[in-house]
DNA sequence: TCAATTTCATTAACGTGTTAAATATATGAG
DNA sequence: CTCATATATTTAACACGTTAATGAAATTGA
């Protein structure tokens, strides 16, 4: 390779001189190794959602309006943890598919309700399925305790701030 | 809880009749999970980040850059854990910026070269101790030992597909 | 040597993340 | 009741994530 003066000083000219400022190792970084975890157990997931043609986005959203019933949108960003201006795309794109109806509120006129439709119904049936064998297959390769045991800790890194 | 027959209905319409077609509840989904965690994390970060004006990736890079030197494209990618298409667009943004530079390996006429300039050095030296400052306070808070056993265990759950 | 294959980077197209601003409706103080 | 303020949603603008396709350079193997 490229051995620019006489030895091998491949650092010389972008280093620091000492390590002070440097920031700490990437690979022991917190937001990396969240980002690295979670991409490793959506890529189990994506393909799935890919064939049934949903977003992991869109997913969430309709699964919530299963479980929950009627939502209003401020309820849905919060529980699909999706920012408001995501969340109306979203809205958008899965009523324009039929999978989901959107009513405004009689009592509250800014408020959006949602609801999914029967189309959205057949889609939860078809996905549920493969979705809990996937997730279970990764529980029971991580060790079920384990999950619970992460997940509590993740509870508590994201409720630091309160 | 659900008995949903003859009162309390405001689920029936959208029900599934029986739980088992239903995913398990989103409050204890490690995809969710991870995503709050890091959110959480994030938002201490960012806010600085942006005062410095850079975005959390753009910092990933001349940050890698600082610590290995020259690094050719698929080498960052994989470092930073940005996809080829992102890095593409982060590269040409930063080197419009003047923080990195950027050259043709002589060697492999495909391989793009990165380096940090004295500009980005100099982001370093202003980003580096306030980053430092709120992982600390982070790890502090959150508990240091803690902090390695999760990132441990999130290393695990990256690495399960090996 | 040269054609087929592989690898690296880029482009394209679309969806989502993020912040700030705009819009519309509700609410509360006077 | 009315004006100021607060809240819910949307729009806008830009950056990144994701997949597929393209272009260019290297490698392989016949």
């Amino acid at each position: 390779m490229s051995d620019r003066t006489a030895m091998s000083r491949e650092k010389t000219k972008t280093d620091l001189g000492h390590d002070a400022l440097l920031p700490h190792n990437t690979r022991r970084s917190l937001p990396i190794a969240l980002l690295r975890a979670r991409e490793a157990v959506m890529a189990h997931f994506r393909p799935m959602l890919a064939r049934h043609d949903i977003t992991e986005q869109q997913w969430r959203v309709i699964r919530i309006l299963a479980e929950a019933g009627r939502v209003d949108a401020s309820e849905m960003a919060d529980k699909a943890f999706i920012l408001a201006p995501s969340l109306t795309r979203i809205i958008r794109s899965l009523e324009e598919r039929g999978l989901i109806t959107k009513h405004k509120d009689a009592d509250d006129g800014r408020r959006v309700l949602l609801e999914i439709a029967p189309e959205g119904m057949r889609v939860i049936a078809d996905v549920s399925p493969e979705s809990r064998a996937i997730y279970e297959e990764l529980e029971t390769r991580y060790g079920r305790e384990r999950v619970e045991v992460l997940l509590d800790m993740l509870d508590e890194l994201a409720n630091l701030n309160d």
